[in-house]
DNA sequence: TCTGCATGAAAAA
DNA sequence: TTTTCCTGCAGAG
């Protein structure tokens, strides 16, 4: 489920299975081949996450700055699996495998895999928004540029220009929770509006980080407060097209925007 | 077991 | 705005 959260937690499993550590990388399916060859037998030195971007570091040392990051981008189908002990035989496509001599992590489906020089990367990170996770966000940043927009607030998220890490379940949640009609358009958020809507994002993906999955709803408002959350408790919105809204019972809209599907909540969010 | 949809985004048109 | 990448899962049967 990858958007920002799930990108961070997989920063810091390579960091706990791999740092340090000397490993053998391959491409099974072949198409990383070039990319894996530059880094075989390299010590993974550094590991960072951006929004959906992950960057791994290789050098030739443990106490090396990275002189090659492998760039993982997710899309929609991409996922790492990892194990212990020896790997597994590779079986269909695998892009990448990353072995130490205790643990194994294997990559499938990812929109985007290459091997970048430290420039490259910075380049990549310069082009994306403030990631509400990072220690180092500038959320200024990001009020700047939807102050000035007449875009939709619900299209202005999913901008990872704009925000780093929102997907189209954070967009759907954050502006229900805020109470905000995604189709508002940016400039016309208050400065009050905007923090609150940054602050409520930091926490979310904080909490599903924490937790590996996202969960949005507040305890009160779901069908069982007690206990851990089933998934049809976990959204306000997102994937309820039709079922009553939990604040207000008015159904849930969906309509496709920009390519992907917008749910809301007509009457909650204006 | 089968089917369709999905948490993304670049490229094409 | 549409197509493509090509995986995992939920729900139907």
């Amino acid at each position: 489920m990858p958007e920002g959260h799930t990108v961070h937690r997989h920063a810091r499993a390579h960091r706990t299975t791999f740092g340090g550590r000397t490993l053998a990388v391959d491409s099974p399916q072949g198409r990383f081949a070039a990319g894996a060859a530059l880094l075989d037998g390299q010590v993974m030195s550094a590991t960072q996450a951006w929004g959906k971007h992950l960057f791994l570091g290789f050098a030739p040392g443990p106490r090396y700055r990275p002189r090659h990051w492998l760039h993982v981008h997710l899309g929609l189908y991409g996922t790492w699996r990892f194990g212990a002990g020896a790997p597994p035989e590779p079986r269909g496509a695998v892009r990448v495998r990353l072995i130490s001599d205790d643990a194994w992590a294997e990559l499938r489906g990812p929109t985007a895999c290459d091997v970048v020089t430290p420039d490259e990367k910075d380049a990549i990170t310069a082009r994306l928004g403030p990631d509400p996770l990072r220690e180092d966000a500038d959320p200024s940043r990001a009020a700047a540029v939807v102050a000035r927009s007449r875009t939709g607030i619900g299209a202005l998220l999913m901008r990872q220009d704009v925000v780093a890490g929102i997907g189209n379940v954070y967009r759907a949640e954050s502006l229900f929770r805020a109470g905000i009609d995604p189709y508002r358009p940016g400039r016309d958020l208050s400065g009050a509006e905007w923090d609150a809507l940054w602050d409520d994002l930091v926490v979310l993906l904080s909490d599903g980080v924490r937790r590996g999955s996202i969960v949005t709803t507040r305890p009160e408002d779901r069908e069982r407060p007690r206990g851990a959350v089933r998934r049809v408790d976990a959204h306000y919105v997102y994937r309820r097209t039709g079922l009553p809204c939990r604040v207000c019972a008015t159904p849930v809209l969906a309509e496709p925007l920009a390519g992907r599907t917008l749910y809301r909540c007509a009457v909650c969010q204006r």
